[in-house]
Parts: C-alpha cells; structure tokens; sequence
DNA sequence: CGCCAAAGATAAC
DNA sequence: GTTATCTTTGGCG
C-alpha cells in the first residue's frame, strides 16, 4: 500500500448531488461534513437534488459562482493528497478571479519545477474551488486533467472567458 | 519493502 | 528542436 493504495475506488456513482453548469454537469461527493471532491460529467447527465444539507449548500455556491465568477468559495473542503499537493492548492487557491498564472510563477513561489506544479494541479480533486484553471502556460493555455487537448480544455478556456469579464 | 526507470497540464537555451 | 527540472507512478529485484 504505502504510496500506490490511495483513493482508487472513487469511481463510485454515490453523488450528493449533480449540478447542471453551462460546461459540464457537475458531480458533488461529500463525506460526513466536508467536501472531498466535485467531478465533471458529461452533458446530458442527469441532475441530482441534493441529499445532504451540505450538498445543498455546495450547490448555493457553485451556482453563484457560475452567475458571478468573483465569489470565493467558502466551503469546508478536505483535500486529500501529499503535503506537497496541498502546497500547490494552497497556492493556486490564492490567485484573484479573473486572473492567471503561468506554471513557471507558481513553481517559483514554490520553489519547486513547473512541470511538477501541473501535475498537482492535475492531481485536484475539487476544480472550481481549487481554481486550478487559473494556471496557464507561460505560451498559450495550458491543458487540463492531464491532458493538452480536448473536451477537458475546452472547460478550462470557458472558465477563463467566465471570469474575464 | 526499497530502488530504478519513464512520463507529464512546462520552460528556457 | 533539445535539454533542464521535480514529483508521481509503475515495475522489478
């Protein structure tokens, strides 16, 4: 186990609630009283009414953050992950709405490699709250979800145009 | 278990 | 176009 047994089984289907985004339907799993991850589903994907006081709150949220981007997230997320992935949330928690940051700012403030820094990122398991999108290269977008191309980035670049305004 | 080898949402020469 | 940099992951001894 040590490093490899981790959050394998989170395939599950057991959603709090699934909230409908004009980019994806999003997925909200929660565990007793904290968020542990939001997933992006396929349009079309059934919505979901919450099924926890939380998950209802979680939704107030996000849907306030699709009508007005500048809302910062007050939710009580457990990030799960080594102490250096927490390092790199923390990090890109902090860049204003709005803005972005290359992978080279973010590695230097964390003295640390820009590739590492996207892998991390790529590693957050609660997008949104976790701008991770905010983190762009230093020529041209970036990717998203491990990889450079796609449905993935396509959300990343709606992201960006949501909060540029 | 512990070590070696390869890959990745990049950046700089 | 190639090399540098750092973490994570998968395979093997």
């Amino acid at each position: 186990m040590s490093r490899s047994a981790r959050w394998r089984q989170a395939d599950r289907f057991d959603h709090q609630a699934r909230l409908a985004a004009p980019f994806a339907v999003l997925g909200v799993t929660t565990e007793e009283d904290w968020l542990v991850r939001i997933d992006y589903l396929p349009l079309g994907t059934p919505v979901l009414a919450p099924q926890s006081a939380l998950a209802r709150e979680v939704c107030e949220q996000l849907r306030a953050y699709l009508r007005d981007p500048r809302l910062r997230f007050d939710l009580p997320v457990r990030l799960s992950g080594t102490p250096f992935q927490q390092r790199v949330w923390e990090a890109v928690a902090a860049i204003p709405s709005g803005q972005t940051r290359s992978y080279a700012a973010v590695a230097k403030a964390l003295h640390t490699a820009p590739r590492a820094v996207g892998r991390a990122c790529g590693a957050n398991p609660v997008p949104l709250v976790v701008p991770c999108h905010r983190v762009v290269a230093a020529d041209g977008l970036g990717g998203f979800l491990h990889t450079r191309s796609g449905a993935p980035v396509a959300i990343k670049r709606w992201l960006l145009e949501h909060e540029r305004r």
